[in-house]
DNA sequence: GACTCCCTTCACGATTTCTTCATCTTGTGG
DNA sequence: CCACAAGATGAAGAAATCGTGAAGGGAGTC
């Protein structure tokens, strides 16, 4: 659950400009090349999950980087997202050709933009998540990812978003110990900056809806907490 | 739960690698053609379960290929997904009024495309279901997909096809949560660029239609919504 | 062309959830 | 047993989410 990297490749600064605006303010990482090369360069180094690809580009155009994308076996799951000039059909057509994803007319506007890269993260992410692990478990306390509820037995648990990733975290691997920090990042989300004893305060009230069971998130002084895996 | 086979028909020979490429990543089975009277050919011969039509075709365009497929009765079952040059709002029209299910506007996202085979085949596969299983029911409450209407005992509720058809997906998983986006993609359709919330607007409106039962329908805050599954 | 229906967006208020903070409790080492 | 650090707790302000009504736009109809 980690927050999206994308990279922007294009040469006109004004453009690559709103690409970033529009895309930062999503919350995505970027990153940024101006040409071909640097796109492969970059691509390797950082290992994004989409790039949006300008298919006018010196040095090495965007069909050109597109096929020696998906040459890279390590770069597997990295989602291309081309950029075409208006009307410039035969660019589509070549650029899905090589492998793109989808494309989007320039000039590009935002909402469709950012609209286009969370529509295919998420697919993406459907892809190389397949379903399986819907339910976790430990003892009869159950965390049900289909439909968003914790059971134990009939009872059924109230939790927040918030609340309901943090258990959901925690149990699906008991006895590991996770630290404030990380259960941050699962539970609130990367990149937001908060106080660390947020979590103190999540903890207690999870506890307190899982009554007797929240004895089950045990705290480890200094370190943080984990679920329990004791043989229940 | 045979391997889906697909007859994709195109004159483009860059075009159709893109969809055959496209296709058969997903794991479809594919047939090509490449003008109209092969499409004919191919089609009675192989029996696809879904036809990928251009409009523009050598010999015999789209529309006719269309209204003769449409004209077989041994191909009742096919399903016919139109392939349109962008903003030829007239073949659209023209397509939908020889029979075709749905049309894609070219050059196809590969995502969309893929997307939109998908759920045809999936709603061929519950047409071709015996009659009882096209009626999705959750309690005193009936989603008839053949009369496209719904009841509860005497009551009809007028819906709107959106609101009929977000209802449609949530009580064909009773309980499940669905995400805003994922309603989005079934009952607004993929490729549609809107704002998430636009879904509130239609749950809004679809529980006022349904009344009292129109808390069948459940928030999840922060997550999405699901159709209770509480016995009734 | 006026009208209707449907879809989409927007803004406001009500409510829930998140976050912070001050205080109290517990655990640990000396 | 004390002192101290770390965690637990409860309260309250801040922020996010959701329900709602209304307005605007397009497509189709009369």
């Amino acid at each position: 659950m980690t927050i999206p990297k994308l990279l922007l490749v294009e040469d006109d600064p004004d453009l690559l400009e709103v690409l970033r605006l529009t895309l930062q303010r999503e919350g995505y990482e970027t990153v940024e090349a101006r040409d071909g090369e640097e796109a492969l360069r970059l691509a390797r180094r950082h290992a994004p999950d989409l790039v949006v690809l300008d298919v006018m580009l010196p040095k090495l155009d965007g069909i050109e980087v597109c096929r020696q994308l998906r040459a890279d076996r390590s770069l597997q799951h990295l989602v291309v997202l081309m950029l075409t000039a208006r009307a410039e059909e035969s660019d589509v057509v070549l650029g899905l050709g090589v492998g793109a994803d989808d494309y989007v007319c320039k000039p590009a506007r935002p909402r469709e933009l950012a609209a286009r890269v969370k529509a295919l993260l998420r697919r993406a992410r459907a892809r190389d998540q397949p379903v399986g692990d819907q339910l976790l478990a430990s003892g009869d306390l159950v965390v049900d990812l289909v439909r968003f509820e914790v059971r134990a037995g009939e009872e059924r648990f109230d939790l927040t978003p918030t609340e309901f990733r943090l258990l959901q975290t925690m149990i699906a691997s008991p006895g590991r110990v996770f630290r404030r920090a990380e259960l941050l990042d699962y539970a609130v989300g990367v990149g937001v900056f908060v106080d660390e004893r947020n979590i103190d305060t999540h903890v207690k009230s999870l506890r307190k809806k899982l009554g007797g069971r929240g004895s089950l998130i045990e705290t480890v002084r200094g370190i943080g907490y984990r679920f329990s895996d004791h043989a229940a």
